[in-house]
DNA sequence: GCAGTATTGTATA
DNA sequence: TATACAATACTGC
């Protein structure tokens, strides 16, 4: 399922556990895995994009196939709220890990504004990566600090 | 296995 | 201010 945002369209596949990747079209073609889950979740991701402030947490993630930590990693990272940032290093305080690998976790994640990743910063203010996107982290980052 | 990363803190010039 | 190093986890070759 295609999600048409503000920032371009957003590829959304779903199982019936729940999302299993949501992110901006990267894949050339996906498959139309959709199930019980996708009108949810693209009447949440609608109500970010005008400016609401949604509650992804109520949403099931299919994390089967993913490790441990990334998972853990994730739940830490829902948990951040609209409008703060975290950094990394706080983050893997939190869960036990190091910097380096929340990171590393981060980056692979499949879950787009689902697992705000883009409120998750350098320990010093600084924006950090975003998967070669970094406007991407920025432009959210102000969307949701100025409200549009 | 090995190397490259969405990091951080300390040390050195 | 800028660069170097060590330690961790995930991905791709």
């Amino acid at each position: 399922m295609l999600l048409p945002t503000l920032i371009g369209p957003l590829w959304l596949e779903v199982s019936p556990r729940g999302v299993r990747r949501l992110e901006p079209v990267l894949l050339p073609r996906g498959k139309e895995a959709e199930g019980p889950w996708a009108d949810r979740v693209a009447e949440a991701v609608a109500r970010y994009f005008r400016g609401e402030r949604p509650g992804f947490g109520d949403i099931p993630l299919d994390y089967s196939g993913l490790s441990p930590k990334q998972v853990a990693v994730y739940e830490a990272t829902r948990r951040v709220p609209y409008g703060r940032t975290v950094s990394y290093g706080s983050l893997a305080e939190d869960l036990g890990l190091f910097p380096r690998a929340v990171g590393a976790a981060l980056r692979a994640c499949p879950f787009f504004l689902l697992v705000p990743a883009h409120r998750v910063v350098h320990a010093d203010g600084r924006l950090g990566g975003f998967a070669g996107r970094e406007g991407l982290k920025a432009w959210l980052l102000r969307f949701e600090a100025g409200g549009a």
